[in-house]
RNA sequence: GCGAAAGUGGCGGAACUGGCAGACGCGCCGGACUUAGGAUCCGGUAGCCGAAAGGCUUUGGGGGUUCAACUCCCCCCUUUCGCACCA
């Protein structure tokens, strides 16, 4: 017996497959590509179970692929820019590159220690000149083409992190880090214009059938398409008002024009009003308040001016309203109580005017009456020449004549906005232009990339960006004229850096470009790529945006980056999530030092599918060690005995049990290659080969009638038969194989205790045989109204009208159906009888 | 409020296209082997009734379709997640 020494094996196995280089790859255009991929991470210091849940889910179908035949790019690397080293840096002085790499080798060892199969020769790291030089380069590609551009804005400022947050970075009016209020400032950014590829990012979802339809969904609403017209409002002594509507057919029953506080208009309102001063005043009122205060309720007062329906030419007051978003549309909406709950609220609240011109069932309800706006499509009613069409028809109509008369247009709005990048930090990637006095904002040219992050020794956190400390880094010649120039010192949002890394890993060491078109092609599209769900709109978006961008460039000729899409479940620890701070983490590597790696491995892919949330549990890691020992001891049981070449399996001769291990394990291959590849069922797959190592098992004991001694019990003795030895070693192989994407380093010792010279890498997946796997007696259930009341074995050669008479002969069913009329008998596929009797 | 997903034993979960509910594992109970067992092996384990054979009930609740429903349809409840005044 040799003892099962999981720590021992792990590095054995892992020393072996650095020295093979087991993993690399190159392009082969003879043989199918998989390109497998989890979302890389960013060195926190630590990966708790959490993390690597996802790693060795991904080294699961990326060592079942090999098996499979394919050519498998399985790649690393690491996000490593972003406000947390930094944070670290300033509070404890140790420089965010220093921490970073330091974090990374931690990283890198404890996956190497579970034995994920990563190509590392092609490891990298954002932080690196090597790296963010491309983020630059890409930038200048879309500074180039109009895609990257600057504008005065508002933007959210986060008084903690002391930083501009993207609007997807605010969270309910909070920064999404660190949870702090956030207020606005007004400040130069960039931008990268994704609202040009808005609609081709929304038709695209239509093409991701195999992404999770909840991500679908999320992204869609993200992107948030309206159809509708902007209209143009007169106002009253000159100027005038645009509003965007998508329910234009309600416009006879606009009756008052909203702005919302920042409305430029506005301004200028103020300084015409009657008192400018009492107006200012509750203007500031508004413009005080955070986005969540004004979420809170409906609030508004009248501008004192007015402005004139184009449709009814009727005059209609103009007032200043807390709920209109000013970045949405055109900042300004015609208000139609009747049929918008928030117009009817703020009507009813400052009792204005509200006409009913949509009707809804069969007779206009009086509008005193009203306890809510009635918000649905309907015949038009009080609409002068539209009095008595319907939507959507005569949306189309009145958007023509609108155009027509010059009052109007049709137009999409997009919730999706533009993507600001600019970040007042030091941990980023430098944006690459440089500001002239006389040449204006110049790009930085392609040969003198990269512009190097500066190495800032001192970070305080206070103030702008740290860059423009550094007076050898701000202060530079223009590249036009030569003459005195100062650099951009803000740096860019690391979401840059996560939304083309994939493309990055199908040529890392390209020094010229951001990877070789020729590769990309090659391995590109990701066909499975799994991560969390908190990455859903964000991540996924933009690099959905960056391979059309690159795609435009020409760098790409296809549009969507990931084929498939699995996001993962959480780990949680006593019902939380696992984090520092809660000191609830698990760490792999005491584990691995309990256990091994294969037993966190299978277990962590057994305890549920992989999009589930799960509880982590330490009896259950000690069941999936068990498991281990358990096929470690029926495989060098049998080594012996069935190593070497060349012994078939029976074929007709089988005895009955040598029949049914060799149809267990063909059924066996054939679910859990349905479960891996398809399903992407691990769990499931891994209790098919738990019930064949059972079956092995009472195998094992029926062969032998020995004389149990002392622990662990011994299993059955010799065996004669070949053609048993035959079926045991198809068996034993076969699960060996299976499992080796679950549990890589148990598998290689067992499959070479089991007499193969070579690893598992030069091995294949197991074939599956239908006329194996076919059970040859089958088990029949006969129900009586729906009842079980007896069960046939029979010969699965059956046919179905020799069922029918079986069933209705046996005795049972006699007994059930006696007296009774029968009315009925149906022979379904399963099989099953159902009788229905009376 | 809108949108999405999900509710199955003590627990994690299984049931692939409407066809034997509870696979597999954890836990628990019993047995074997033992100086010992927290190792190992074997058996049991949804609930209720019954000595047993067997019977009845059961997939959040209520209806329905069907020979047959965890699965399909309608209504309701609960939970989780996402978006949240987008005109």
């Amino acid at each position: 017996m040799t003892e099962y020494k999981p720590q021992q094996l792990d590095k054995k196995w892992q020393q072996q497959w650095t020295a093979s280089r087991a993993f690399e790859v190159t392009e082969d255009p003879k043989r199918p590509k998989y390109y497998c991929l989890e979302m890389f991470a960013y060195p926190s210091g630590h990966a708790h179970v959490g993390h690597v849940r996802n790693y060795i889910l991904g080294d699961v179908m990326a060592r079942t692929k090999r098996l499979r035949g394919f050519n498998v790019l399985h790649p690393f690397g690491w996000d490593a820019f972003g406000l947390p080293a930094e944070n670290a840096a300033i509070k404890t002085g140790t420089h965010p590159e220093t921490s970073t790499l330091g974090n990374i080798a931690h990283m890198k060892g404890q996956l190497q220690r579970l034995g994920i199969s990563y190509a590392w020769e092609r490891e990298i790291a954002t932080c690196l000149p090597e790296y963010y030089k491309f983020n630059q380069w890409i930038f200048l590609k879309m500074f180039e083409r109009g895609l990257a551009y600057r504008k005065h804005s508002t933007v959210n400022w986060c008084p903690s992190c002391q930083t501009v947050l993207a609007n997807e970075q605010v969270v309910e009016g909070a920064c999404w880090r660190c949870g702090t209020t956030i207020v606005t400032r007004d400040l130069e950014q960039w931008f990268f214009r994704i609202t040009a590829y808005a609609d081709e990012l929304l038709k695209g979802l239509e093409t991701l059938t195999n992404w999770p339809e909840k991500v679908v969904v999320m992204q869609r609403n993200w992107i948030g398409r309206s159809e509708g017209a902007r209209v143009t409002f007169p106002v009253v002594g000159g100027g005038a008002i645009e509003v965007f509507t998508t329910r234009i057919d309600t416009i006879y029953g606009a009756t008052f024009v909203l702005l919302a506080p920042e409305h430029p208009l506005v301004e200028q309102f103020a300084s015409e009003a009657a008192d400018p001063a009492a107006f200012r005043a509750q203007l500031g009122r508004f413009r005080a308040l955070d986005r969540d205060a004004r979420l809170t309720g409906k609030e508004g007062f009248d501008t004192g001016r007015r402005a004139v329906n184009p449709f009814t030419r009727a005059e209609v007051p103009i007032w200043v309203a807390n709920f209109v978003l000013a970045e949405y549309g055109t900042g300004a909406i015609m208000a139609v109580p009747a049929h918008d709950q928030r117009d009817f609220d703020f009507a009813r609240k400052y009792s204005l005017p509200i006409r009913v011109v949509v009707q809804s069932g069969d007779r206009a309800v009086p509008v005193e009456t009203m306890s809510e706006a009635s918000i649905n499509y309907g015949r038009l009613i009080d609409s002068a020449e539209y009095t008595g069409q319907e939507a959507p028809a005569v949306m189309r109509r009145m958007i023509a004549d609108a155009e027509t008369q010059r009052i109007g247009v049709g137009e999409v709005q997009y919730r999706l906005k533009d993507w600001g990048i600019s970040r007042q930090r030091y941990w980023g990637t430098p944006i690459p232009i440089v500001y002239c006095d006389k040449d204006g904002v110049v790009p930085v040219p392609f040969d003198q990339l990269p512009v190097a992050l500066p190495k800032v020794t001192t970070l305080t956190g206070k103030g702008d960006s740290p860059l423009a400390q550094v007076a050898e880094f701000v202060h530079t010649k223009c590249p036009v004229c030569g003459g005195p120039a100062r650099r951009e010192t803000d740096t860019m949002d690391t979401f840059v850096d996560s939304s083309w890394y994939f493309l990055r890993f199908c040529d890392p060491r390209n020094a010229d470009l951001p990877f070789d078109p020729v590769s990309s092609a090659y391995w590109m599209p990701v066909d499975f790529y799994s991560g969390g769900v908190e990455h859903a709109i964000l991540h996924l978006l933009y690099s959905r945006f960056f391979t059309r961008v690159l795609r435009d460039v020409g760098l790409l000729d296809f549009d969507e980056p990931f084929k498939r899409l699995l996001t993962q479940g959480m780990v949680l620890k006593d019902g939380n999530v696992m984090s520092k701070s809660k000191g609830n983490v698990v760490d792999p590597d005491d584990m691995l030092a309990q256990y091994g790696a294969d037993a966190l491995r299978l277990y962590v892919m057994f305890v549920a599918p992989p999009e589930k949330e799960v509880e982590w549990s330490g009896s259950g890691l000690e069941g999936s060690f068990r498991f281990l020992v358990r096929v470690w001891r029926l495989v060098d049981h049998w080594a012996e005995t069935v190593g070497g070449e060349g012994i078939p399996a029976c074929g007709d001769d089988c005895t009955d049990a040598e029949r049914a291990v060799r149809q267990k394990t063909h059924e066996t291959i054939r679910r859990v290659t349905i479960d891996i590849e398809e399903r992407m069922h691990l769990n499931t797959a891994v209790s098919s080969l738990m019930e064949l190592v059972n079956k092995l098992y009472t195998f094992s004991e029926g062969t032998v009638h020995g004389a149990p001694s002392r622990s662990p019990k011994p299993l059955g003795g010799r065996v004669e038969r070949m053609q048993t030895i035959g079926a045991l070693r198809e068996a034993l192989d076969a699960l060996v194989l299976m499992l080796s994407p679950f549990v890589p380093h148990s598998a290689e010792e067992m499959w070479h205790m089991l007499g193969h010279p070579e690893g598992i890498a030069q091995a294949s997946w197991p074939t599956f045989d239908a006329a194996i796997a076919k059970a040859d007696e089958v088990t029949v259930p006969v129900q009586i109204n729906g009842k079980i009341r007896a069960r046939l074995t029979v010969p699965a050669t059956t046919s179905d009208e020799q069922l029918r008479e079986l069933a209705l002969a046996d005795g049972a069913v006699r007994h059930h159906t006696a007296g009774r009329t029968i009315r009925k008998v149906v022979v379904a596929k399963g099989p099953l009888v159902s009788v229905v009797v009376q």
